[in-house]
RNA sequence: GGCCUCAUCGUCUAGCGGCUAGGACACAGCCUUCUCAAGGCUGGAACCGGGGUCCGAUUCCCCGUGAGGUCACCA
């Protein structure tokens, strides 16, 4: 059997986080098995659904590196609900109410599915109400419209988020209405805000694009996605996309809830920046440098940080006079710097350009800055000594 | 509230009956003449509670408690 999954997002909004994580879940799996993958825009809510959303969820997709081999639209496919519908309508598996909707006639059974995460999960369907399906033929909603497609593309495998469980007995229902076989169903846990809620908007960066405008590489978001929920079984925490689809397994995929830890992320992201190409690091370091507050604006110096351990005040000032006639000359002042000793010179240096304790080496700084500006601001650190 | 799910350091997690309960992030301290937003070392820090089962429970069962999800003509 062809493992086929699929990323249903509903373009209402950026592509979020925990919906980016379930993809690449998806993604990872099938890729593993050798199987096809499914992007399906659920757009079936029109006043909700925007282009401008479905856009950006193939750009963070595409970003990201998690690919597809399909594209469906559900607002395209009305033809195909319509067939169903009419069908179940005839048979009475389904009625139209006296508000005019489509409801689906409960037959009040108890539904048993075994969840490749949580085991066996039992639900008595008589809580249930008979629930809506669509407005009308030709307005499907969510539970039809999912069933239909998971039907028609033959999904053998839905990977999604936990909070899809208690909609897992009414898709059962009309699956077997309209005589589809069930999926294997693995629910991942929710991706968690600090107060161990559902990550939504109301706590702030939620949306993938927010985390590409910090400067993330796309690896470390992957990367770090991939751990929340999820772990090898190994002590490794950093992996590429090949490393990862080589070693998921849904049967690792955690239960509890993981709260998005942005720490750990920019740990990740520092570790995936380590093994790029000294070239590729340093270009990405002098971009991020410039929006630094003290590459902006001038620092205020610390006359006591100024010089290194205990080399003395008068010293450091002759250090930083010779070196300021040798910028932006890297050689000459790493020669002298060799000779004076490295720390007297090289700490006050870069103290003076950047009045950080810790912070690029003084070169960076220069090369960012540009000579008069590293002159002036060595002058600064000289008139304070 | 009904139904469902979950429960190991602050956080992400390993553990699948016998371990000094391991790792990572974060944090604290120390070291390092500095091309250091680095690296190294050390440290503090957890099995939600109560019953069982068992020679023996973090691990299995039950009950609590707590947390979350879901109850739309959204998905």
């Amino acid at each position: 059997m062809k493992v086929i999954t699929r990323i249903p997002p509903s373009p209402t909004g950026n592509l979020h986080i925990g919906t980016a994580r379930t993809a690449l879940f998806n993604y990872l799996f099938a890729k593993k098995n050798g199987g096809k993958i499914i992007l399906r825009s659920e757009d079936t809510d029109r006043e909700r659904s925007k282009k401008e959303f479905e856009e950006n969820i193939i750009e963070s997709l595409n970003w990201l590196g998690i690919g597809y081999d399909e594209f469906q639209r559900q607002s395209e496919r009305g033809e195909i609900y319509k067939k169903y519908i009419e069908k179940l309508l005839k048979d009475g598996s389904v009625y139209e109410a006296e508000e005019g909707v489509i409801r689906f006639k409960n037959p009040n059974t108890r539904i048993k599915f075994t969840d490749v995460v949580r085991g066996d999960i039992e639900f008595d369907t008589s809580d249930l109400e008979n629930f809506v399906i669509a407005k009308n033929v030709s307005e499907p909603l969510y539970h039809l419209a999912v069933v239909v497609d998971d039907h028609e593309s033959g999904i053998t495998h839905i990977i999604r988020g936990e909070d899809h469980i208690s909609n897992t007995p009414r898709q059962i229902l009309i699956q077997e209405a309209i005589g589809a076989t069930r999926p294997i169903y693995a629910h991942a846990p929710l991706i968690l805000a600090p107060d161990r809620s559902k990550l939504s908007k109301r706590h702030g960066a939620t949306a993938v694009i927010d985390y590409q405008a910090k400067g993330y590489l796309p690896e470390a978001m992957i990367n770090y996605l991939a751990l929340l929920g999820w772990n090898p079984g190994t002590d490794q925490e950093i992996f590429t996309m090949e490393e990862l689809i080589k070693q998921f397994d849904l049967n690792k995929i955690q239960k509890g809830g993981a709260i998005f830890d942005e720490k750990k992320l920019a740990w990740v992201n520092k570790e995936h920046i380590k093994r790029l190409s000294p070239e590729v690091q340093k270009g990405m370091q002098i971009k991020t440098l410039k929006e630094e507050h003290y590459i902006k604006n001038r620092p205020d110096l610390d006359v006591e940080k100024m010089s290194w351990k205990n080399f003395s005040k008068e010293d450091t000032k002759k250090c930083l006079e010779e070196v300021n006639k040798l910028i932006p000359d890297t050689d000459a002042i790493m020669k002298y710097a060799e000779r004076v000793g490295k720390g007297n010179v090289l700490w006050p240096l870069r103290y003076a350009l950047s009045g950080e304790e810790k912070s690029p080496d003084p070169f960076t700084l220069i090369a960012v800055l540009g000579k008069d500006e590293s002159i002036s601001r060595v002058k600064k650190a000289i008139e304070i000594l």
